[in-house]
DNA sequence: CTTGAACATTCGTTTATCCATATATATGCT
DNA sequence: AGCATATATATGGATAAACGAATGTTCAAG
């Protein structure tokens, strides 16, 4: 019943249609998605086994979240094997880059517990890699 | 049964003490908000009546997200008479004007309507004099 | 073709948000 | 005091967002 049983794939070529302020400001909103937008562009990819542990929260919790991330074209999806990897949209428009840069350089203490918790992590999937 | 008949007055001195970006970016997550805070900083300070006029909507609905904003510290008030002005508070920390500043020059489309019924609005109170 | 790991999605419920309407408070004028 | 204007808040109902638990889907390995 469903076209096609891939990822939406939030077509990342191009820029996005709707980029109201007001969706992002929505999208950034939520203190997981906001922390793991952060987390995501510190660490320039991260698949959803690695958020779910740096948050330590359930697995269905961070992949809805990060679909309202993907839904809203914040974040650019690619799958490699068994794992999702989640980026930042290199389209965003200019000004959001300016938004989160400001965001992430004064607010660093957001990123404290789940980067520590992200490093403690024992097995991460191709770490060094890329 | 109130303390005092007074505005909360949302403390403007002294650093805010709770600005978290969740807090800023939810507050912004409202697009009557986010145009109300834009058209404020744009205007230096607007009381509510050019407020409701600005977006055509009711009296306490504009009332109401006005008192988030204000409850969030993005705003202050002073009372003038009859009218209470709201202004941007001046005491935000700068990465939240840093925010501002980007939303309001890449997004200028946002105040165009409300502008034009601000600027159409007949007796708007002490519109010359500062 | 089965199994297990990694993600995604659906379901039912709880909670938060938004609105319109009505009402309360504050100020200024007479 | 009494009334008008400006602003704030309370209430109740509709809509949306969030969650846990259960279920699907995709892929890789055997």
């Amino acid at each position: 019943m469903r076209d096609k049983g891939v990822l939406p794939e939030s077509d990342t070529r191009g820029q996005p249609a709707d980029f109201s302020p007001v969706t992002l400001f929505r999208a950034l909103s939520d203190e997981l998605r906001l922390t793991a937008m952060l987390l995501i562009r510190d660490q320039k990819e991260l698949c959803v086994c690695e958020l779910t542990e740096a948050f330590a929260v359930s697995q269905p919790k961070v992949s809805r979240h990060l679909a309202i991330l993907r839904e809203t074209a914040l974040v650019a999806t690619e799958r490699r094997g068994q794992w999702v990897y989640y980026s930042v949209n290199p389209r965003l428009p200019q000004w959001v880059f300016g938004v989160l840069d400001e965001t992430a350089r004064s607010n660093t203490a957001l990123l404290e517990s789940p980067l520590a918790k992200l490093q403690a992590m024992a097995e991460r999937p191709a770490v060094s890699c890329p």
